[in-house]
DNA sequence: TCGTTTTCTGACCGTATGGTCAAGATGCAG
DNA sequence: CTGCATCTTGACCATACGGTCAGAAAACGA
């Protein structure tokens, strides 16, 4: 098999295996714990129950809760950046930004536990990854925005501010991760509907792009 | 003074001064805590301390930390409905809509811990507000749409879906405060200046009015 | 002034939590 | 098989937290 094969060639047999294994779902489970219950409220008795591992496990492969948390968020964090590579590669703003729009919407949908410990993390200001927003995200975002005014310049979309753009777009697509408690809520209780996450994208799509002049 | 007459009219003097002035001091600075800590984080022994009040005296004009939660989202929650009424009074999307953005994006600027803890509130599954939800913000959101459908039908803006129209302006505009210290560490670590402000009203609703066809 | 109501507060309590530890179980190389 | 490294786990600990309470202090009405 494919993966075993990788796995000894990687690591070194069963108890690699074991190590990876325990701590994917660690995090996983950490996640959303974290997720739904904030830094605070989590305790760690209750991801290892979720975990399915005695409590004094976790501290075997994760030394104290905020190591913990630490990897959580980084690992969020990875998945974000790589959510922006559409953006590169497009030549207009409607395919770049369109495409940008359905990555990040689908990240939402998929990823929902990872963008509300985001969010509760930068509401809390950010105790723990405040050197990746000064230095990764400042660097992203100073990117992305000569890009678009790249656009602007060329004439290919109506002169808007990068920055604030950037920002409508973030707001809107993680909140539908953010506050999908909310937004089921307000849809009779029930999740949204492929159809309805179809009309979602469609919706945010046509009124930023027509926003900026893109279409 | 008219406050004092106010006062003694409805109150019965000092006692009832001490009553209204303690709970006031008592909830703005939960409302800081548990916007900055989350309601897990948040400690009594931290209200207690940045009112000024012994831990005790706390639990003497509130029960229990939930109780002082609940009296916090609901404050909040207040303000977010009266923030709406300049939509009613409009005429045109481009008149309701817009003075519906900068209502909301003042009270993201004025009052940011309010709308921290109500996002952390909606993001932990709304434990202590889900009868809020089900009732009043869902009709309140009913009546948005249908009145954004009658200017859809009377051909005033494009045919957008109303809901997501909704939520986009409510996520843009409260981005500004529950993500203010990430808007503020990509600002070099500044506040958003007045002038920044304007800026940000301006895009927003730039952005929204033309990819709405309102203007 | 005096008795009653309200407000204030230090000291205290039970519980839950993050974290430790030592001893045992398991995997593995030689 | 043997000895070492890794993994597992129940029991335990110190601390911090929400909440209680009794009694002092202050406000108040008569």
């Amino acid at each position: 098999m494919n993966e075993n094969a990788q796995v000894s060639r990687i690591g070194k047999g069963k108890r690699t295996e074991i190590r990876r294994e325990n701590e994917r779902v660690i995090l996983r489970s950490a996640e959303k714990v974290f997720a739904e219950a904030g830094f605070g409220g989590a305790t760690m008795q209750l991801i290892a129950d979720m975990a399915g591992l005695p409590k004094a496990n976790l501290h075997y492969y994760f030394a104290t809760k905020e190591d913990l948390y630490r990897r959580v968020v980084q690992n969020i964090f990875e998945i974000w950046l790589h959510a922006a590579d559409s953006f590169d590669t497009a030549a207009d703003p409607a395919e770049g930004i369109g495409a940008y729009i359905d990555a990040k919407l689908e990240i939402s949908r998929h990823h929902p536990f990872g963008s509300k410990v985001w969010a509760s993390e930068v509401m809390h200001g950010a105790p723990v990854i405040q050197d990746y927003l000064e230095i990764t995200l400042r660097n992203w975002t100073e990117g992305r925005i000569a890009a678009i005014q790249r656009w602007v310049d060329e004439g290919k979309m109506a002169p808007v501010n990068p920055r604030h753009l950037l920002y409508m777009i973030w707001a809107t697509t993680q909140h539908y991760a953010d506050f999908g408690h909310q937004i089921e809520t307000l849809n009779a209780g029930k999740p949204l509907s492929d159809r309805q996450w179809r009309e979602v994208k469609d919706s945010v799509k046509t009124i930023i792009l027509r926003g900026i002049g893109a279409v």
